[in-house]
DNA sequence: TTGAAAGCGCTAACAT
DNA sequence: ATGTTAGCGCTTTCAA
């Protein structure tokens, strides 16, 4: 059977409130009491039920992550970030993905809300500002990870996804590169992007043009297709600015498949600098993401918030930075 | 205020003792009731307590997961089959990554043990059988991943990583290959898979050579110092059986920087079959693990244990596959 | 068919 | 400094 406080307060002679009391280092107890309880404690090997404390109103000390997708290399370093600060902090994880859909979200946060999780980190890409409002009205805390929800107030983690998608065309643009595509995501963050992209175009006196942009999914086979598509239209961009690095090397097969190189052919700029940006070939020239940092301040940020330390809701925007690789090159002229 | 099991039962002119018997489906109540009592359920929005309920001794439908890395693609993948799995059934996955060192993985155990998760799956490549037989003792359920713990009795799924060194190294010797490197993971993994190799060696009347296996840490930067080291040495090997396929770019990387072409002047064999196999330039020939499989069979391997629905223990043995792709290749007179 | 009541293991007043 | 006791929200006999 497993012990109880019960055990360990017979043990010791003394009663269950001395013994919580020592276990929560609350209340004045005499010196010599406290030896022989902690004593008899390890004796028995007794580990407090934090679900029977849970009850009692405290902290259940585990949040929940929802992120859309661990397989994807950018989410599970995110994840995995994440879940250090949280362990450092004295929280569990408890891991869903979402794959973007509303009602595997939906689904498990009325089952993490069950489970009376302390928090909640959202990480999903899509998010209804619905489920966000329910979760505030409860009073649980959360924490958004990037994604920028302007007409809530909540603590944010961001990135400037316009600021990135301005450097990558900017980049391009410098590279002499006169049609750029792009082939973003069909989310939030790649309208985001993608109005860096038209706004550095626009700057630099050149027109936003429709054809040169795609939406698609997340996805190698994704950003194959929508590349196949865009590389063999009639006038074919000389650059693409990828919605990630997984679509990125999705278009670089795709150029391989029509004979195109890259970047002789067609340079290629992709998004969040996983790992496989540097070991792609060639080496992806891509946006990073802090996902190190990102991690981090969520994590402290809802942390904060579940301890009640904090007056007002944060919103923290983190920069991306250009990575220069070798997919993308000067044009020939 | 959160809504209790009390608030329905005043609403509905009931006992919380029927209330709780709807919500669990069990003793006899009039369907009239039951309808109220579900109609007042939904109308107060009430989600009973998981916490309470596990306190009265109920599951926490709630499993702990162990892995190395999750930033690791390999595991990520592994993880999010596990993941899938685990909702499919019910439940929910607290995730920990122990980075292959003991102390966490003991500190998180006992973490959850607090937390009263119903089960654990070890895929944590380290394992001393000691924290196994312990959770054995206080019978809570695990299930062990890609681990082969022969001296406990305990629901088991791996692969066969002897097969998979042998099958990786017989393609090489396939190949005309004569001296072949292994640049392994120091690990048990690695161990046995370089019985494989040696195996493979020995039945085509090779030597086994201590100077051309080395073993290192899972990582792109531990491979290429390995390779770096193996391909510098006096008489380098024309081939590289490599621990994983992290490994395997690591030491392409050491090739390339070297001046030598993959696959003309020395081929490569990763090992896991992760998306970097398949993005890698050259693209990496590979044993490939079916870690959907494995996560299904793991996760439901714990749940009939948890269920109780179990006699004894199994253990799966699951077969590694050779994946060919362009980094190996038949060796030039 | 329904309800009263005794826990589950722990915390936190409130007494002593 | 230590102990008594009333919950926390739910499940489960056992009565009614």
């Amino acid at each position: 059977m497993k012990k109880t406080i019960y055990d360990v307060a017979r043990e010791a002679n003394v009663s269950i409130a001395t013994v919580s009391k020592v276990i929560n280092n609350t209340g004045r107890i005499g010196e010599k009491t406290r030896q022989r309880v902690l004593q008899v404690m390890k004796e028995l090997d007794y580990q407090p039920s934090l679900v029977a404390s849970a009850l009692t109103g405290k902290s259940t000390y585990s949040i929940g992550l929802l992120i859309p997708d661990l397989a994807n290399p950018f989410f599970a370093e995110l994840a995995r970030s994440i879940e250090d600060r949280g362990h450092e902090l004295g929280y569990s994880i408890v891991m869903c993905s979402t794959d973007y859909r509303p009602e595997k979200e939906s689904k498990y946060i009325s089952l993490l809300k069950q489970k009376s999780v302390d928090g909640f980190i959202l990480a999903s890409g899509f998010q209804n500002d619905a489920v966000i409002r329910d979760l505030l009205n409860l009073k649980i805390p959360i924490a958004v990870l990037a994604r920028d929800v302007s007409t809530v107030s909540v603590d944010t983690v961001t990135v400037d996804d316009f600021i990135g998608g301005y450097n990558a065309t900017q980049h391009l643009l410098d590279l002499g590169h006169q049609q750029i595509g792009a082939i973003q995501l069909d989310l939030e963050v790649g309208r985001e992007r993608t109005r860096g992209y038209r706004h550095a175009l626009q700057e630099n006196g050149l027109e936003y043009d429709e054809k040169y942009v795609l939406f698609g999914p997340s996805s190698v086979e994704g950003g194959k297709q929508m590349g196949l598509k865009m590389l063999q239209a009639a006038e074919r961009p000389t650059a693409i600015f990828a919605g990630n690095d997984l679509v990125a090397i999705g278009i670089i097969q795709a150029a391989r498949e029509l004979g195109l190189s890259i970047p002789d052919d067609v340079s290629v700029v992709g998004y969040d600098n996983t790992i496989l940006a540097a070991i792609s070939n060639p080496p992806l020239t891509t946006v990073a993401q802090p996902f190190h940092d990102m991690g981090r301040q969520v994590m402290d940020l809802l942390i904060e918030e579940i301890k009640g330390e904090k007056k007002g809701k944060k919103r923290v925007v983190m920069l991306p930075e250009l990575c220069v690789r070798e997919s993308t090159k000067r044009i020939r002229k």
